[in-house]
DNA sequence: TAACCGTGGCC
DNA sequence: TGGCCAAGGTT
């Protein structure tokens, strides 16, 4: 088992994709470790998020925010409008009331051990191995979608996720080597994500080959099972796009909790089978000729987008006018930005 | 425990 | 083109 864990470190060594929060085998073996506040960052942007989606948000982060002690002192508004795009946004809340818990309760140093971690917002089983292993190189077992996959196949597991975690834990647990533990969670990442793949496994030249059971078996391809999903419902809403003459738009914070939670977003009606008008000012709204589309994680939304212009002291019920000078429709989530992207072109204010 | 929670790329 | 998928966590 021991040889087969640093047969992977060997490929690691040369194979190991570059990334600007990584340090680099050679570089590792020769004593450096990561910036743990760089670590964990990468890891709660990460969490169900792909790597090239996170480089630039995680450049643009750091650039802002060098420090956890910067970042707990930011504005929330700051950080969850640059958050805004990334989804699932409430790893951006979480992430600055970790970064505040840092700076509150550890001294703004990173607790190095996975218990610790354990206990802050926003870290998980999986986030909480994964900092402690690739920023402290603590002997921890990451077990992702990555390493679910690469476990499940090579031990020949036909138990259907997620009732197979633990059995697939147990399994990465067993394999985990106690020399260079940080390097080997991204190891087994890297080759879940360049080898082996979902869809078509690049077995010919997988350093862990020889002994795969499934490729052996010839079920590889098919693993791990997952439990079917069930379909997704369509939902209907309305959108409200008020323009004020001098420009300003009529935006609305959200409600912190729940769909879309603490980002900034067109007023609007409950998302629903029915949903009921709520228009957030007395206007002459009109209907747009267009359809926003947008599809979560567990249903499609279509929304219906009511526009107004109306008077430089016109008063919201709800919301509040944003400048035209400062509104950046690239700090509103995507599904708002969609209904920008419609209703723009169609106003006649610019 | 299972539902909830985004987005963009891929085939 | 639509379902699948990605370095999951919270409730």
């Amino acid at each position: 088992m021991r040889d087969r864990s640093l047969q992977l470190l060997d490929w690691y060594d040369v194979h190991a994709r570059s990334m600007p929060w990584r340090v680099p085998p050679a570089e590792r073996k020769a004593g450096a470790l990561p910036d743990p506040y760089g670590v964990w960052l990468s890891e709660v942007m990460l969490q169900q998020t792909t790597v090239a989606a996170v480089r630039d948000y995680w450049r643009k982060f750091m650039g802002i925010w060098p420090t956890v002690a910067d970042l707990a002192a930011a504005e929330d508004a700051d950080v969850m409008a640059a958050w805004a795009g990334l989804g699932y946004y409430a790893r951006a809340r979480n992430l600055l009331k970790c970064a505040r818990a840092v700076v509150a309760d550890h001294g703004g140093v990173f607790p190095s051990d996975r218990a610790t971690l354990l206990t802050l917002p926003g870290i998980g089983p999986y986030t909480a191995s994964a900092v402690a292993a690739i920023a402290f190189d603590a002997p921890e077992t990451v077990l992702d979608g990555n390493v679910e996959r690469v476990m499940a196949r090579l031990y020949d597991v036909h138990t259907p996720l997620p009732a197979a975690k633990p059995e697939l834990m147990a399994l990465a647990e067993a394999l985990t080597p106690r020399e260079r533990p940080g390097d080997y969670a991204q190891a087994v990442m890297d080759l879940g994500a360049t080898i082996c793949t979902p869809k078509s496994p690049a077995c010919g030249i997988c350093p862990w080959r020889d002994g795969c059971a499934g490729r052996i078996a010839g079920t590889a391809t098919g693993l791990p099972r997952k439990t079917p999903k069930k379909a997704v419902p369509v939902r209907r809403g309305i959108a409200y796009v008020a323009r004020r003459a001098d420009g300003a738009w009529l935006l609305e914070t959200r409600a912190d909790k729940g769909l879309l939670g603490g980002m900034l977003g067109f007023p609007g009606s409950d998302w629903s089978d029915d949903p009921q008008p709520a228009p957030p000012m007395l206007a002459d709204w009109q209907v747009l000729d267009a359809t926003a589309r947008h599809t979560f994680t567990h249903f499609h939304l279509e929304l219906t987008i009511l526009w107004a212009v109306v008077a430089e002291d016109a008063v919201p019920e709800r919301g509040h006018f944003v400048g035209h000078d400062t509104y950046s429709p690239a700090s509103l989530p995507t599904v708002m930005r969609k209904v920008h992207d419609l209703v723009a072109d169609s106003l006649p204010i610019r």
